[in-house]
DNA sequence: GCCCTCTTGTTCGAT
DNA sequence: ACAAGAGGGC
């Protein structure tokens, strides 16, 4: 194959460097993800690197698979051994290995946020500090802060001893840690600064990586942090042969502690570095580029740099301002159905904001037009009660040292293990310096229980070990089927008959299917590697792919996409930039990157709105036009609403939201679309699909397998268990609601 | 021990 | 607007 075709110059020399270190900075839309693909086909066909010697760090598990299937189909081969994933997979992939080594053990659990508040909560009360004054979310800020600094806690009371709140920081993040590590639980942080531990204790392990990795790539450089820089640095130690990519001015989770400093340290961190920039823009129009060129020009700390592009002039941007945020999303709906028209498809469509909550009103218009759209990120799914009751019972039996899961699932469903009870067991548990599973496995010496207590505890213990046996011979779906139904979840949800109920059932047999998707795609996954699959996959991997329609996204999700056509709303002082970034100078420019960012999505039509009302947290107030606005030249800019710009370079209203005005927007009339194309929501997971009149010898066709013919069925609970022979992958045993699967007539 | 209501505080981005 | 926590009633 040609490894060059259709490449530009320096993309070429990227693809053909050979040894040491090369930093590549690239534009948006520049191609890196095609010089990064070429260039490792080009490492494995020409230079015979074997698979298993390349380790490719990506921003989401998405982008890994996407970047490993081009990879495939450059060299027409299997490239499964190279080490493709997200900082945080990469890790847990290291540490599952040998972490014990530092003195965990490997069944250890993974922590949200949710349970990171949880115990910084238990870790305030024991200290017996103000909740006043000491937050679970700044201290945890604090605490993330200094674990990807890899400052650790006696260093940083050390430092600040004579400060009340500080040193008591520190004392709350030394006790936190400490916790942790009796949960046999890491946070995210953890990670990634366990892993660099591990590496710089255990000479044995960094000396195998060492030579493992002979070549290292990492895309999005400008969004780690100095802890994932670090880990970078240590593998990379033997070969050197690192290439990073990144943008400086796409850098927009410094909140989160990530560094651009990385960028420009990286030539003095690598001797003989390649510095290779990469400024043609294949991705938008010459107006699009425009636009955020000249937003990004008003960032002070930059590295200059100047994208072009041999694309069309394309279009102006259009620029319009609504009444609030209904108009809003009504003026976004009609578009759509106008570029629907035009021979647009939905998938082409994305809809970018600043605030999650701002989808609201954009989900309802999208609905009632029957246009199909997904929602990234969002209400999570895995937040849900049900779904996280589920998690911490898997949790506990996977790591039955996992306090905090174990204290949430202990008494739910009710089995008269109360207050009092929890509270007599937490304090054996901290006298004898043990896991709470372990005071409930000899309760029966626990002074204070009453008798009932004591046998429900013992019932308890049973069921968490008959699970822990069976966790080793069953399928992952099929396990946690077992569980819900043996723990009487089901029952009590089925009992109640309410309406929410039955949407908390809906979701278990959802999460069952995702576990069954899980083992579809990794038939050897266990339960852990289940378990850390949903914890790391980000809200872009979570989405799943819904035929034909409009994704609707945050900005900072949108990283790394593009689309056809990208609406940019909620243009407004205060909501971007966010009211917090108004008065600091670097989180402004931060926003001003993220603005960058999301303008820069757009491959050929851009929509920005701003209103000029909105509610936020409950309060309607006016809206101004967001600064980055008037950072965009008036030729650029077409506009029914608004006329632009004056001479201060501001926006002047000129259509006011008198009467006139108002009935223009609204008096349209919708045209009539092809209804076929554009089904609602509703239909969103396949289960709603007919399948009565199914029986053995019916064929049918599934989402993953394919075609196949029913050799069994059987009823189960409420529902039927059909066996199918598949084509491909021969027998399977499905459940008939869940089973992604239609009938062949 | 459990459930319900009222109050209070928080307001961004997310692995 | 919304969620979590406190406090009161059964």
């Amino acid at each position: 194959m040609d490894y060059l075709k259709g490449l530009n110059d320096r993309q070429k020399e990227a693809v053909l460097h050979g040894e040491g270190p090369l930093l590549i900075l690239a534009g948006a839309g520049s191609g890196k993800t095609r010089v990064l693909t070429h260039r490792i086909a080009y490492l494995i066909e020409k230079r015979g690197i074997y698979p298993g010697n390349i380790l490719a760090i990506t921003f989401t598990n998405k982008a890994a698979n996407e970047m490993k299937e081009r990879i495939e189909n450059l060299l027409a081969g299997d490239v499964e051994d190279i080490w493709m994933g997200t900082f945080h997979s990469v890790c847990v992939r290291i540490l599952r290995r040998d972490i014990d080594k530092i003195g965990y053990e490997r069944s250890f659990s993974i922590y949200d946020r949710d349970e990171q508040i949880t115990l910084i909560k238990e870790c305030i009360k024991e200290m017996d500090l103000d909740r006043e004054k000491f937050r679970e979310s700044s201290v945890l800020a604090t605490i993330s802060h200094l674990k990807d600094k890899m400052i650790s806690p006696d260093t940083y009371i050390n430092e600040n001893y004579s400060n009340y709140y500080l040193r008591n920081v520190g004392e709350l993040y030394a006790l936190y840690q400490k916790k942790l590590k009796q949960n046999n639980a890491l946070d995210f942080d953890d990670l990634i600064i366990k892993a660099v531990e591990l590496l710089n204790a255990a000479s044995e392990v960094a000396d195998y990586y060492q030579r493992k990795f002979q070549y290292v790539f990492v895309d999005e450089f400008q969004d780690t942090n100095s802890s994932q820089y670090e880990l970078i640095k240590i593998l990379t130690r033997k070969y050197k042969n690192v290439c990073v990519v990144g943008d400086p001015d796409q850098s927009i989770y410094g909140w989160r502690g990530a560094d651009i400093t990385n960028i420009l340290n990286f030539e003095k961190d690598f001797e003989n570095t390649t510095t290779i920039l990469l400024e043609q823009n294949y991705r938008s129009t010459k107006n699009i580029l425009n636009v955020a060129n000249n937003i990004i020009e008003n960032n002070k700390a930059r590295m200059e740099k100047a994208l072009w592009t041999e694309n069309e002039e394309g279009n102006k941007v259009v620029v319009e301002r609504l009444l609030d945020e209904k108009e809003e999303a009504e003026f976004v709906a009609r578009k759509i159905e106008e570029l629907l028209e035009e021979g647009y498809s939905l998938n082409d469509m994305a809809i970018l904001y600043r605030t999650n909550a701002q989808s609201r009103p954009f989900e309802q218009s999208l609905h009632q037009r029957g246009i199909r759209y997904k929602l990234v990120g969002g209400v999570k799914f895995y937040d849900r009660k049900e779904i996280k009751d589920i998690i911490a019972y898997l949790r506990v039996i996977q790591n039955p040292a996992d306090d905090i899961s174990l204290k949430r699932i202990i008494n739910v469903p009710k089995r008269g293990i109360g207050k009092s009870t929890i509270e007599k067991l937490e304090q054996a548990a901290s006298e004898k310096n043990e896991n709470m599973y372990n005071i409930l496995a000899e309760v029966d010496s626990v002074k204070g229980i009453s008798t009932r207590a004591k046998n429900s505890i013992n019932n308890f213990v049973d069921l968490i070990n008959s699970f822990r046996a069976l966790s080793e011979t069953m399928s992952v779906d099929d396990f946690i089927e077992h569980v819900v139904y043996k723990i009487g979840y089901i029952e009590e949800l089925e009992k109640e008959g309410t309406i929410e109920a039955q949407s908390r059932l809906e979701n278990i047999k959802e999460f069952i299917s995702v576990a069954l998707d899980f083992v579809v795609s990794k038939p050897e996954g266990t339960l852990e590697d289940f378990l850390a699959n949903i914890s790391l996959l980000s809200d872009v991997d979570k989405t799943e792919d819904v035929e034909n329609s409009v994704t609707m996204l945050t900005a900072h999700s949108a990283k790394g996409l593009e689309f056809p056509v990208v609406f940019l709303v909620g243009m407004e002082e205060g909501l971007f930039p966010i009211a917090r970034a108004l008065e600091d100078d670097l989180e402004l420019e931060e926003e001003r990157r993220l603005c960058y960012v999301a303008v820069t999505r757009a491959e050929e039509k851009l929509f920005i709105t701003f209103t000029r009302i909105r509610t936020i947290y409950g309060r309607t107030g006016y809206s101004e036009a967001s600064r980055f606005l008037r950072e965009i030249p008036e030729e650029l800019i077409e506009s029914s609403t608004i006329n632009t710009l004056d001479s201060r370079k501001k926006f002047v209203k000129v259509v006011d939201y008198t009467e006139e005005a108002y009935s223009n927007t609204t008096a349209y009339t919708r045209p009539v679309v092809n209804s076929e194309a554009l089904k609602p929501k509703a239909d969103k997971f396949s289960a709603k699909v007919d399948k009565s009149g199914i029986s053995i010898g019916t064929k049918v066709n599934h989402k993953k397998w394919g075609q196949g013919t029913i050799v069994q069925l059987k009823d189960k609970n409420e529902d039927k268990e059909i066996v199918v022979a598949f084509d491909s992958v021969g027998l399977k045993k499905l459940l008939l609601s869940l089973a992604p699967i239609e009938i062949i007539k």
